[in-house]
DNA sequence: TAACACTCTTAACATAGGTTAATGCTTTCC
DNA sequence: GGAAAGCATTAACCTATGTTAAGAGTGTTA
């Protein structure tokens, strides 16, 4: 579907819906960016990893998560194409990384590392308006995602998601829809019956 | 703990322990804040209404919350003193807040109208570094918060409650926390006997 | 002091969701 | 084609949590 631009043209294309930007700033951001095509089923950052990267998708699927000491793996977002991902724990804390970020299908992403990010940031200091708004962003995203799951049964986050991500349950398995709603594979079959 | 210095001071220190900042543009930064005072109970903002503020707690207690269609209050963050508040959702997207927040103790603030906020980041680009940091920090928070919701039994996000919040728990009621948790008061009496 | 409001606890019962296991359906691979 | 792996469904049973209601403790107010 957007098979006609560029990976670089759809990532200026998206920052410019955002907030308004000088052109050679934004010429400078995009040039951090690389393109990278990376199989399903591979891990771009895991826990206890150093993050250093950005990633903005052009298409196919990424989703972060959390693996549990039992082992259980527990998705907590879906990033697909148009949007941005980022071990944002590590990289703001300079920690670890706590999640891990891994895709679920083939997947074509642009990179950029975050220390060059960092150095335009401070060549070009209205720069930090963009970073802020992206933040903004996904901030209000992760506030929808704390209200759903406090204030919704598991049968109303199901229909949530279907709102939030069209069209994707038909693309993965459903116990990785199980796993974001905070249930098991079980208890979604059963809810999918009733429904 | 905090009573040796002034609310402003306490602001200036706050926001110099999250990133540098020039002389001239902290200056400028503080003076958009005044001093409020508000009593226990009150709602600074009501789901629907335009947010139009930004609040740096000095002493005291807030809260954010949502009120389900059949009238339940759940609370999704307690703010402390040291720490920012705004209706972010409102602010950015420039819709109608979609939660309330109020207070859960006499409570001293400091605010700042968002407007005055904005003209400043227009003014002094490199302010848009300290919104970033602290968008990003409240990020963090929620992307935690998010992890306990999904991943930890409520036995276990209690106990997290009093690691995050030492001694708050002696200072609200306990259906306050429970819906902080995500449970009923009655729950969390059986959690608490258990323990 | 008595009455009231508010909060917490506890009990009894109901429901949502977890656990385990069996079954059947695809898809993949030899 | 047949075997194996992966996934979804269903059933039986168990546990955590919700619901409702009663009682006890505390603080406030008439």
């Amino acid at each position: 579907m957007i098979s006609d631009i560029s990976p670089a043209e759809f990532l200026k294309k998206t920052i410019l819906e955002i907030c308004p930007i000088k052109d050679i700033v934004l010429d400078e951001f995009i040039r951090l960016f690389t393109v990278n095509k990376i199989k399903a089923g591979v891990d771009l950052i895991r826990e206890g990893d150093d993050g250093s990267c950005v990633w903005f998708i052009v298409s196919g699927l990424l989703r972060s998560y959390y693996i549990s000491p039992n082992g259980e793996q527990h998705n907590k977002h879906f990033f697909v194409p148009g949007t941005f991902c980022a071990p944002l724990t590590s990289l703001v804390a300079n920690q670890p990384s706590p999640v891990y970020i891994g895709s679920l299908k083939d997947t074509e992403i642009l990179s950029a590392d975050y220390s060059g990010l960092e150095q335009l940031y401070l060549k070009f200091p209205e720069l930090n308006l963009l970073g802020r708004k992206l933040v903004e962003w996904a901030w209000i995203g992760k506030e929808r995602r704390e209200t759903q799951l406090i204030m919704l049964s598991a049968t109303e986050r199901y229909k949530a998601f279907q709102k939030e991500f069209p069209g994707l349950e038909d693309h993965i398995p459903q116990y990785q829809i199980a796993s974001y709603l905070g249930i098991t594979p079980v208890q979604l079959s059963r809810i999918r019956a009733k429904i």
